[in-house]
DNA sequence: AATAATTATATATTATATTTATAATTTAAT
DNA sequence: ATTAAATTATAAATATAATATATAATTATT
């Protein structure tokens, strides 16, 4: 195990030809550096100094150390970089965890600037459910976690609202209610074709129908992903409940109209999640990237 | 400037992958770790370090930083391992400085039976003349110093007598005086073949007719190296005064017969000089191939 | 709930590196 | 030849840093 410390000293002696030089260099006084030399000296047992004159000249053993010493401290400056481009963010690893609703209609966007302004950063980005990506940034699989829905949340995390969006209730563009003001009441007689169990937009509307003290609406479809949901009302089936975000374009377009349902305003909120310590740079970055919450 | 103290002992910890085996590894105390690579996540701004249950995990900075720690670590052993070679002898260089003497004929056996034990040991023979021989040893451009007849030193350097050569009259086989006993004044009356002024064998001839008050010899010839007065001599001109070394081969053939000159018996000394201070392993290890002294 | 294992923290102690002052050596200058 | 200047070496005192001890806090295991 070498004397790493002294090694460094005797490093700028060789770089310098001289102790006194290689002192002022380091801001150290000249006898800490003649007594960290002499210690590396006995600990190795080879000389590596003799004096010349008025100065010093390095022995064949001091030249040959002084060698491996320059290997290794411009290693060290290397390792120095390195550690600063990670620190400064651009290098290393951004890791990004998203529910579907984030991922699929605010994220690609930020993300697609950032990799262009951070080529060197691995960018690792995981779609998921809002539990687990919780789990991700807990285990440092994440770094940051941007969560529709449900407020999911942790004791050991930072969690803030980030953007609410509209829920709406959107039809087919021939159907009578299509761009009518009416009331729940009246939507709910139609069929609704319905995200799974135990998703925000199923458990919002179904929670809106208690309060409004009505007969909770037939399922008359069931589907997985937002995508089938919309190309099933597209066709003519039914009324479906969701994001504003999911149906934006296909309203635009005029595929779907909105049904604008008086007596119920929901919003689907989207929060921002992290751990509780200094966010890594990287993610830091990534934020400049992200539109700014409300 | 890393903190390679603190940087070592983090690289045991995420080898290990606990703090408290890094500990007992290091034959330190746990908290001395955990102090140190917490001044170390301070000294670079980042965390190193998270709690995982009973135990911790490395953060992805963390990861990156071992990965570089460990290259660093594998350069220093690296540098170890060339350090222990040298010391033991098994590379390096070695430096010889001789004078022509020994040069011709008293080293090159051993340097060669050296060279087949140490094939990594890069050896480095100057032949030159005494007093530059020391002045190598005093720059560092020689470890192990030969020199032949005058008994050049100097303070700061260690001689020692080695071998004792014996001086020899020699002179063609068909000669009157060849392999005859006589004096001194018989043979100076025979030309001399000299070698250049200043040379021992020159010096101790003439010091030694003024002892005996004799006039001095006339200078038959004067040759710059001994295999040429050697073949001057063989092919029939005067007497050579030279060391038995050089002549014996001739001798031993019969192309030339020695003088047995009873009132002069004369020795070229031949000494080994070295710097005060220990000698290289390389030389020391050469010493072992190199016929003891008298 | 109790225990064992692990890391974190606080304080005291020890070890180490550094400074200050000065000596010794050598070169250069007068 | 003396003197002055430059450089490294040495010794003692001081300052800094690393470590140990004791203990707390956290978490997994029983």
């Amino acid at each position: 195990m070498l004397n790493l410390h002294a090694l460094r000293l005797f490093h700028h002696v060789a770089e310098q030809g001289s102790v006194t030089k290689a002192a002022d260099q380091l801001n150290i006084s000249q006898p800490a550096v003649t007594s960290q030399i002499k210690k590396l000296e006995r600990e190795l047992g080879l000389p590596l100094l003799s004096p010349l004159g008025r100065g010093i000249l390095l022995t064949e053993a001091g030249k040959r150390l002084a060698a491996e010493a320059g290997r290794l401290f411009a290693l060290e400056r290397n390792i120095e970089q390195t550690i600063d481009d990670y620190i400064q963010g651009n290098a290393g690893r951004l890791l990004i965890a998203a529910t579907y609703l984030p991922a699929n209609f605010l994220l690609p966007a930020s993300i697609a600037k950032y990799k262009q302004h951070y080529p060197n950063v691995e960018v690792q980005f995981t779609t998921t459910s809002s539990a687990n990506a919780i789990n991700l940034l807990l285990r440092y699989e994440a770094d940051i976690a941007f969560i529709g829905g449900a407020r999911q949340s942790h004791p050991s995390l930072d969690s803030k609202q980030w953007i609410e969006d509209e829920m709406w209730f959107v039809i087919h563009k021939n159907h009578r209610l299509a761009s009518q003001e009416t009331l729940l009441a009246e939507v709910i007689k139609e069929p609704i074709a319905f995200r799974e169990k135990g998703s925000y937009s199923r458990e919002q509307l179904l929670a809106m129908c208690q309060l409004h003290r009505l007969e909770l609406p037939k399922v008359g479809l069931q589907l997985n992903g937002f995508s089938e949901l919309i190309r099933v009302v597209s066709e003519g089936y039914g009324v479906a409940f969701l994001s504003a975000l999911e149906a934006r374009e296909e309203v635009e377009r005029g595929d779907l109209r909105r049904i604008y349902v008086k007596d119920v305003r929901l919003t689907n909120p989207i929060s921002l999640h992290q751990r509780k310590e200094a966010l890594p740079a990287q993610a830091r970055r990534f934020l400049d990237f992200v539109p700014a919450g409300l």
